[in-house]
DNA sequence: CGTAACCTTGATTAAGATCAATTCTCGTGG
DNA sequence: CCACGAGAATTGATCTTAATCAAGGTTACG
């Protein structure tokens, strides 16, 4: 399948290039489909260039010695990930020696991702303010995001934490259906009381900093009290405000 | 006391800009001094601007609910930091609607600093693909500082987080030193044995995600297997081989 | 040389991890 | 349509790490 002008317009970080640099970008890129387990890359190999996801989920982790995992990020349509090591070590970069920071795993069937070399795509770099902003911006919303991770690891129980991932996906879920209903006329339900869980319970605890039993034991404490339902993938909010006074 | 153009150039982002340019900066740049233990913004307070330090050390950091803290940072001369907002936020940066992303302390007495505000510098920066590729690797670094950070408090005990720190001091400690040689001609020991506490044991609990009690336990458990000598701030590493085993 | 800030050490507690045993869910083939 | 089996999730019992609480010791500095 060949790479389309429209998806690559669907990345963040392209959405605002002409169209010659769009062209530059597909002649250069590889179009990359992976399935649910299959592996984009690990962090002991060669750095190749960064993915943009076109659509489907890749989960971002490291490992322990012990074998212990731990998800930094869980990537969706349109997010690009693995652009660090263009800028932090660029000459390691121009001369192969630079390494995959984390590692990368499909966490759904047919996940569409587009890889940009990194060496051809500098060169576009050095010539727009405007990618250069774009990435700023990118790379400034990746840095919140990864501050607050470690402010919920560091200063909050897990309860707290997993209140406040249901919040922010109920957030997440509801711009997205904002998005949907906006992009292709769909009509959805605008606003709904629910999250639709996108990774497994295991990929949840891991993210979370803790493991699944714990997860499952504070699910159902939070249950107990009144405040989710949970039926297998789907949690119902019952009482927003605990939930929200829970997750600070 | 006046800002002279030579701490501007101190500073890593300024490094490479153009006379013009940092005379600009200057302009409309503030010059500020704190003392150990001064504040010089909460993470409540309204964005007025980024700072870079020319001399001293500054810690980033977020207090729990309960008043448990955790710094996220610690900053050193030609550091820069509280520019997210600026890429993260633009528009609310421009409507006096953002806010810090963390708290900042500083912990050294005389911490010399210069205060960027975000409107003005917005424009040179525009201008600047230079500023900009300055930007991206200094964020870039930043992520992957906290990309490990994370690491750390999630998949290590206490004493591989305190063997890591101690290795990465040692790391830091010998490059300055190598720096002033190189800059000012001093005569100093090209490489030593031993890491000086720049920050309080307090400090360094709280930026290990941990606490005063257990550091001070854990320090000795290193200790009496050998592997480092405690005198009060000085570290003296007498067994590098089972130190680095100890941080993976 | 006195006092406050800093640090160490000990005893106890608590949150969450680990280990182990079921149970649930769901896709596949008979 | 049902039975089977594998992976996912739940639940219980126990263990471990590090936090908390409490007391005493050190250091630095006016």
């Amino acid at each position: 399948m060949a790479l389309k002008e429209s998806d690559i317009r669907n990345i963040f970080l392209f959405s605002e290039l002409d169209n010659n640099e769009i062209e530059k970008i597909k002649s250069f890129s590889r179009h990359k489909t992976f399935n649910k387990g299959e592996i984009l890359f690990f962090d002991t190999e060669p750095y190749q260039g960064f993915y943009c996801i076109i659509e489907g989920t890749v989960k971002l982790y490291k490992i322990s010695k012990e074998g212990r995992e731990h998800i930094m990020h869980i990537m969706k349509d349109g997010d690009t990930f693995g652009e660090v090591p263009v800028f932090e070590n660029y000459e390691a970069v121009l001369r192969d020696l630079a390494k995959y920071p984390v590692n990368a795993m499909a966490i759904d069937d047919n996940t569409n991702t587009i890889q940009v070399p990194a060496k051809q795509f500098l060169e576009i770099l050095r010539n727009s303010n405007e990618l250069c902003m774009k990435f700023l911006s990118t790379l400034s919303k990746r840095l919140k995001i990864l501050n607050s991770h470690i402010q919920g690891i560091t200063l909050q129980d897990i309860k707290k934490r997993l209140s406040g991932y249901i919040l922010s996906e109920h957030k997440r879920q509801s711009e997205e259906r904002a998005k949907k209903i906006k992009v292709k006329g769909l009509k959805l339900p605008v606003s709904v009381n629910y999250i639709d869980l996108a990774i497994s319970k295991n990929d949840l605890a891991s993210h979370l900093g803790t493991i699944i039993e714990t997860l499952s034991r504070t699910l159902k404490k939070l249950q107990d009290e009144d405040i989710i339902e949970v039926n297998s993938k789907r949690i119902l909010i019952k009482n927003f405000k605990k939930l929200i006074s829970y997750s600070d």
